[in-house]
DNA sequence: CAGTGGGACTAAATCGAGTTATCTCACCCT
DNA sequence: AGGGTGAGATAACTCGATTTAGTCCCACTG
């Protein structure tokens, strides 16, 4: 394959030392004295030769592949996992790390295999991530290795990374509040309450408990909840039957962008204006928010800085049970009118 | 790390025979004798201490880490990458390989890092992406090594992937043309011809051919092409243009289905209805054209299947020149209406 | 009875680093 | 001259596998 890639007895014989030498020279040991001359010479041969350690070697001496393993339940859906692996490979790229990436499909077997093969190549710790919110552990076969849970919220002994999801409640909120909205401000989604989670979801939990916080603050409350699951269709039917049922909102909460993209259709289709008649802010700030007509006010999943966190979390070292949350940024767009008081 | 391995010492010990003996039945090697006791001796040893290879270890030996380094431009963009990801990780992981993943955003200085740490680590084969055809080669560095290239349109010597854009765009005029669609059909978006392209790019020149050809076999052609980029703005402004001119499209083909959206939006205002007034067919098939109202028939870029083909295509090493296209078939759904004759 | 030929294993080298223990001087001191 | 010291370098071991090159024993042969 690499048939003439250079080693370290190269350098050493080139610069007339030993491999030894060499070796403490290259990886800057000061315990053992060299002299300048010789220190000059291998890393001038070095220079020369192009050499780079092979890592393979090393890693089998020293136990560390300076790669970690990042697994998630699905990669595929949204831009949710791209944003996530570009942010931890860039932290991890920084300090000499790679990301070896799999994804389980949520089939345990696949999972098996999958966490079996990083153990053989021997990935010094491993990003456990789910693409939303959810309950999940990470097998017990990861458990010698540093590990962190990327959006898991079942407890977990060791540190885990979520969305501030009720700051970013309180954002969507405020941007409302500040606007001057008041009155007739809906929720469309709601906590996400279904047959198959009927407390709702925990996303949709925090961000409506935000949402509550500060209309409270305000003096108001939500006029109204729509609770549906939270796809396009469900976001134009709640709307739809929400205006039906005789309701006029004067300013909607849709709790993500696929949500408001129904919202939008119902409302176009009702000749309603967003934002004349009716202002929107959403979550998630995906695609869909730049390319809504008007462009959608939304707060944004900071997807980058989570997968940033989490390696930059492992590389540190600190571990233990912990939880950290990270900022959802509003990214405010044209879907929100400004109310004169 | 991990702190009590298995190695093949412990097995070698616990069944009573040397590490080699151990190795060869482990490795199933039948050119050394090894009695059938010894083989059910290491073979029970093996199981009962859950012995797994060490897979650096026999990297170092055999050169050979079972590992695919996967280099694109761009993951985080739609969802194209999680799904190529997606195809690639499924046929690596079924080989017992896995996938290096990491993004050069562009920037050469970063590529050549990637490389270097990709190098460094042994990969045995490099899947070299672009997250849409257009132009890029490998770099040098990886000339020993076994690369496919995908979707890159530049000559290269090895194996080149794309999606198959002609026949592509055969499907989607023959959806319109079966659908009974003869005259008054229009291109949205066109072969992309911009400032930056002044030829299109290569998905909408063989796009447009496809559809070109189909209508032509049908005795028809092309009412009008909108040439623009292919972002939804100018979907809309497209579809905005062609009727204030007078134009009465009965079809539209849609370069993609962001285009797509903004025609969606142009035809509502003016209160033209999918599909009952205007057929709509568009390509990529990503999440939007199903959640477009009406849902959107489209022709899909095969993703998964890119991905899958680049590791198959490695791992079988069928290498040379050669250029392997991927079927790009339809998604219907109710954005076409038929004609009755 | 020496010689030969396989069957069934194993000792030792190897991959390319990192690490420990040792060795060789030159120099100083008494 | 002998002994201690320490700077500067190196031989040899280690990581956990694979692979080469033998070894040992026994049966069989001439």
């Amino acid at each position: 394959m690499t048939p003439f890639r250079v080693t370290l007895a190269d350098v050493a014989r080139r610069a007339g030392v030993s491999r030894t030498t060499a070796s403490f020279v290259l990886s800057g040991r000061t315990d053992m004295r060299i002299s300048p001359d010789a220190q000059r010479r291998v890393n001038a041969a070095a220079a020369e030769l192009g050499y780079r350690p092979n890592q393979t070697a090393r890693s089998l001496r020293t136990q560390v592949t300076r790669t970690i393993g990042m697994i998630s339940d699905t990669i595929a859906t949204t831009q949710f996992a791209g944003e996530v692996i570009h942010g931890a490979l860039d932290t991890a790229l920084e300090r000499g790390y790679l990301l070896l990436v799999a994804e389980t499909s949520g089939d345990p077997i696949a999972e098996k295999k999958l966490v079996d093969e990083m153990l053989d190549r021997q990935v010094d710790a491993v990003v456990y991530a789910m693409m939303f919110t959810k309950p999940g552990c990470p097998p017990d076969a990861l458990s010698e290795l540093p590990v962190v849970v990327l959006n898991g919220i079942d407890d977990f002994d060791g540190p885990r990374i979520l969305p501030d999801e009720l700051g970013g409640g309180r954002t969507a909120a405020r941007a409302l509040v500040d606007a001057g909205h008041h009155d007739d401000i809906y929720a469309i989604g709601g906590r996400h309450r279904t047959t198959d989670t009927p407390d709702g979801v925990y996303a949709g939990r925090l961000r409506m408990r935000g949402v509550d916080e500060v209309l409270a603050d305000a003096g108001t409350a939500i006029a109204g909840s729509y609770e549906c699951a939270w796809e396009p269709e469900h976001g134009y039917e709640g709307v739809a039957s929400l205006l039906d049922e005789g309701h006029r909102p004067k300013a909607l909460v849709c709790l993500n962008d696929r949500l408001a993209l129904g919202a939008y259709q119902a409302l176009e289709e009702r000749g309603l204006r967003v934002p004349e008649d009716v202002s929107v802010v959403s979550f998630d700030d995906s695609d869909l928010a730049s390319w809504l007509r008007p462009t959608l006010t939304s707060v944004a999943l900071p997807h980058y800085e989570l997968g940033k966190t989490a390696v930059a979390t492992l590389l540190d070292g600190t571990s233990g049970r912990r939880l950290i949350t990270v900022p959802m940024p509003l990214r405010p767009r044209d879907s929100i009118r400004t109310v004169s008081a």
